[in-house]
DNA sequence: CTGTTAGCGCATTCAG
DNA sequence: CTGAATGCGCTAACAG
């Protein structure tokens, strides 16, 4: 077993001094070519690498990403980790990604375990438990100690950092739109427990939409689920105890669910009922009929998110200017409306 | 903005020296009860925490574990991925993912970024294009290195290492032989390039269980797919040319995919065609109807590769022992086959 | 009980 | 052109 060699070990090897072996492997004009081409030909063939955690303590930065989703077996949250990798590769970062089960403490534990020296900025979406506590000083412990911090899709006003989301209540607007101008009258909102920022912001849309066409509210038209519940029996119960056209769906798996209780009904999709979801996943592409959804760009949103922060990172002055960045959705057009 | 607070700031502002305030932070019987009191309390008030890097660099282990799958949008990585940072996290470790779309040159040049420090091990799972070029020098260097390395799902004998993998060919063994005791002739496999380690391992499940069942192997029914390519047309041609009373896939989404195309051809699933396809993922659980399948529990396997590495990191002696362990995989029935 | 010293692996400044 | 010395932040052996 060949161990990793070091400075040191060249140095020693070939007799000369540690300083004069890192000059040599990085092409400085101070060593003689002779000494330079001796101890980078010994460097090659010992396979010599130096080692990074050495130069993180040197030169204070990691090269390292920590990434904090709620998920990582989620379509959109994969999506947008994929981006973050594809964008930080090109700069040489790697990702440390944690995952915090949408639980405020793993949140808060995750943070503290890697603020300390391993990472050199946080890309953060987060927890659900989080959104609902309402409490994100572990947030602003971040930037008030200067890490670089960004937030995407469930993101806060309380903390002041860089910011990625989509224009989630323009799609709930254009999705709505869309149910309406195909002529539909009864149309309903399957969402989540309204802490959500973005379940808030597509709640808004659908209303917005209604609104602005004439429709009146009628909140007995709008359902909220437990995304962790798999009972199928408020949907089904919903969806008997008044007509429904269309149906508009903060997720995709509300949306396939309920989809499946209208059919199991004898309903047709996209005859009888239309529905439309957010989140462009697998789920929507494979379902029968394939779902409408509002397209969240997940990759797109992870490589903006990855370069605001390793902009920030790399930047030299202490900028307090924040952006957000808000990413367009898109409606992808599938079979369970009509076209 | 509170910056990272150091040993040496503690001890200049206190006026003791930095060991002192180290091993009063470690509760060192050498230290006074006075003097810990006070370091404490101001380490406590200035929010020190030990900067993991240069523990890293003294300890010589960095508590990360690398973490290197083809693809991170993928019900099946993901699951493996949820389970290995539970482990881990039990551990104090932390995870470093790094995805190589499937890519040789990816996944040497991750390997070899992360092999320089910045990692205590590896779980791996072997890209398609590696196992294609059929070339694992690279792998090889790693444990010559006396990193310690687990591969998972794809694996190879190339490579003297411990590997978690399922049961693939048993698995395989008795989705087929269900669906010759439903009273099914003609079944059909579905099936990647066979280069895949897992997929001729299934193959070879398929093959045994109808031999041992007095079935001639026909090649006809064997259809080799790229899953890169989106396009039905071989499917449609494979189910047109031949009638064919159940279907193996080795993954989810051909075998949903052909779920479709038979449906779309007036065939009723499972009455008039069987489906039962690898890997207990999201798109089985939503199609319609649900599909039967073989779990191969991805989470069980990444903690069982967790605590194989954690364990070989942790291990003093240099153990030459490697093991594979075999997770046993289930037959989920859906609604996809008969029951 | 407290402090000095050395060293982890590397880069860099300053002498020679 | 080469090397000794310093420091990144921390721990530990060793003096005092």
């Amino acid at each position: 077993m060949k161990k990793k060699i070091t400075l040191k070990q060249i140095a020693r090897e070939l007799e000369v001094s540690i300083s004069t072996v890192s000059k040599a492997l990085k092409d400085s004009g101070e060593i003689s070519k002779d000494t330079k081409d001796k101890i980078r030909a010994f460097a090659k063939m010992s396979n010599y690498r130096p080692n990074s955690i050495a130069l993180s303590l040197k030169n204070r930065q990691t090269k390292n990403i920590g990434v904090i989703i709620p998920e990582i077996v989620h379509h959109f949250f994969s999506t947008v980790i994929k981006g973050i990798q594809t964008y930080a590769n090109t700069k040489g970062y790697n990702l440390i990604i944690c995952v915090t089960n949408e639980s405020y403490e793993k949140e808060v534990i995750n943070i503290e375990l890697l603020a300390n020296g391993s990472i050199d900025g946080f890309i953060l979406a987060i927890s659900e438990e989080t959104e609902m506590k309402n409490n994100f000083d572990h947030l602003k412990e971040i930037t008030e100690q200067g890490i670089p911090l960004v937030l995407f899709d469930r993101v806060t006003n309380e903390v002041a950092c860089d910011k990625v989301i989509i224009d989630d209540k323009v799609g709930a607007y254009k999705a709505v739109k869309k149910l309406i101008d195909n002529g539909n009258k009864k149309i309903a909102l399957l969402t989540t427990a309204s802490y959500f920022s973005v379940s808030k912001e597509r709640d808004r849309g659908y209303r917005q939409a209604l609104l602005d066409n004439n429709f009146e509210i009628n909140e007995n038209l709008i359902l909220e689920l437990d995304h962790f519940d798999m009972d199928d029996t408020p949907i089904e119960e919903f969806f008997d105890k008044q007509e429904i056209d269309a149906v508009l769906s903060v997720n995709e798996t509300f949306g396939i669910r309920a989809m499946r209780v209208v059919q199991r009904k004898g309903l047709k999709v996209p005859e009888d009922i239309s529905f439309i979801g957010f989140t462009d996943g697998l789920l929507s592409r494979y379902a029968n009929p394939r779902l409408t959804t509002v397209d969240q760009h997940g990759g797109r949103m992870g490589e903006a998110a990855a370069e605001m922060l390793i902009e920030k990172i790399e930047s030299e002055e202490e900028n307090e200017i924040y952006r957000t960045e808000v990413i367009k959705s898109t409606l992808i057009e599938g079979d369970s409306t009509i076209n």
